[in-house]
DNA sequence: GATGAATGAGTCTTCATTCAT
DNA sequence: AATGAATGAAGACTCATTCAT
């Protein structure tokens, strides 16, 4: 097995997942065609399908790669010790998310809403974002443990229930900026640092 | 003079409205043929047409109608006045969301993704989803203001910024509850709860 | 059977064969739907029915009728005698299309071409059709006879070639007004007639 | 660089057309469905709509190449000078009319009866017919006009006129055998001989 | 009789996938 | 290995006709 080869398809394979990208996004996962794809990735049916034998994994890996994207754009703001204060923190990740979009020749926050759609009937897609999302969702865990440890968070807060507001507003601002389209990472983490500075005794 | 009373052609419409919800949410918008739902409607082909004059137009009735009766029923929780404190108030939408879905024979939740979804390449859908959703938002910050005049939000908070991050606190509850499915009301709102109890000379 | 009721069904019958007419000549015979028929002619789905119990019997109608009227208006060109000469036979039977057109909501000539067409594949109308227009070039022959008789043609002259020459100019004067629709009874009766003074002798 | 040749391409489009002109010819334009085409052609759904992307593309193109076919056959009549006098005009050109059709497996003559009906509704069948006809037209006026000069006309002969008169009599050759169908070539040329050969002093 | 809502077979067209060259 | 022409099942929608009210 040459060396060159493998690096070829390697590219080719990027070739064609950034065409399914540009296409998905501009029409939707089932209004592309794989003509569609195929002409906008300049090979041919067959050299396509050699790379993907049908039209689900194609989603599948359009969905999983840019997912990994994602994953590692995130990664070294979870990874930090002490975390971000929460606004700060939820500042961060928004801003990963857009400026993935803007690295790439895609949308992320479109295709993520594609992709939520596309797992109501798809099994398998629908494991991938749920191992993907409660992943990040227990690194939000930690970071909450952590703000609670470091006194951030008073000691009978739930972090578990923590990550799920914090994931909420996550997934929350994709679609709302999707959906409407003038939120920004500022706004988001103004808002919720207009919050957490709340009179806290009227919040049950 | 209409051979079919218009109370019957509003149930008919209904009959074929349920049918269309049954078959979108266990098989997508574009995977759910109009046959299926023909079918499940247990009407024939002429008759459904003759309600909805293509499946475009009853993708868009059947969010549309499923978006109307969601504002009926968060209606009350808006108008309040003054209106719940922030973690009860998103607890009473969620509670909303989730009590309408089971009242009715489809998710609200699913549905909602599919919608975002289509909204992407629909333009009519898109503004229909974004008038509803930014005007939810413009009652989210008159709630806001209230909480702000009522000095349970600083004076220097900004509502605006306070309302997108509740609208994507109850977005990211929807996405949420359908992707990973382990999240209720009560979660959501405590951990909004932990945040607002939050050490706030942490937050910038 | 009270007179009223009889007729007001011929009325009725009128009514739906106008309707019929109107949409015909504007969309042709296949392109309308009963249903374009049955709005045009302000009545009811089975009223229509009533009256005429298929499309096909309506299309049949509608031709038979008006090739009936067209006769009415040939007649008294036909039966004058001795005939006027061939030029402005010609102009006369051609002025006799163009009227009747101009008297009804129809244009004969655009109906006829669609009545052609039709006639290919049913059976019934290519009957009507075959006995009218023979019926009219036995007429012809007669005039042609007549002709021969006053020395207007040379004695060796063929009467139902004649007829056949003379019914093409008029089929293919309703043709041709209707396909280029510069065509005027005068400028064809003007070339008839140009071409009959022709010298003779290079005609074989 | 296509896997299939010119040629190829060429004979299967033309495999398609052959299909097309027997079901037209045999069943109409509207009565034909696109399954029978396909039937007939033994190719594929989606080879047939390959080459013609949709019922309307390939009855223009039936009707085009058909017309073209025409052209060709007429062109030599067309353009010999001196033209033949009047009447061995029409006959040559009505023979190239029959013989066209003995020649390939459709009737010409059934099949313009088809598109003189369908160019009623087609705008571009009825502008594509509409230059035809007139181009044929306009050269009958330039051989009327030959005729004119070598006497053959009288000298106040009017040479469009007579070239209306003359696309009449093709035309209504053309109709009355596909209508009636006891029409030959020669019959009209006689009758139009014979009529040349009337007494000129009663034409008006 | 009259109405017009309902029927459902039939149409055109698309598109994921294959496989001969 | 690569190509792209061909396949054909499936989908959205129409419309002549019927029949319950």
């Amino acid at each position: 097995m040459p060396k060159i080869s493998d690096e070829k398809r390697a590219l080719r394979r990027l070739q064609i997942l950034e065409a399914a990208w540009r296409c998905f996004q501009s029409q939707g996962l089932h209004a592309t065609t794989m003509d569609d794809i195929i002409k906008s990735s300049k090979l041919s049916a067959g050299a396509v399908y050699s790379y993907f034998p049908s039209k689900e994994e194609l989603i599948l890996a359009a969905v999983t790669t840019s997912l990994g994207g994602l994953r590692e754009r995130l990664e070294p703001i979870l990874a930090a010790r002490p975390p971000p204060p929460p606004a700060a923190f939820v500042e961060q990740a928004a801003e990963a998310v857009v400026h993935f979009t803007a690295r790439q020749t895609y949308d992320l926050r479109r295709l993520a809403l594609l992709g939520w759609s596309e797992a109501q009937r798809n099994e398998r897609l629908r494991e991938t974002m749920r191992d993907f999302y409660s992943g990040f969702r227990d690194r939000l865990a930690d970071a909450a443990g952590s703000w609670k440890q470091d006194g951030l968070l008073r000691p009978d807060a739930s972090p578990p229930d923590v990550a799920k507001a914090l994931l909420a507003a996550m997934l929350g601002f994709v679609a709302q900026s999707a959906l409407i389209g003038d939120v920004d990472p500022k706004d988001l983490a103004r808002g919720v640092g207009d919050l957490i500075r709340a009179r806290s005794d009227d919040a049950p």
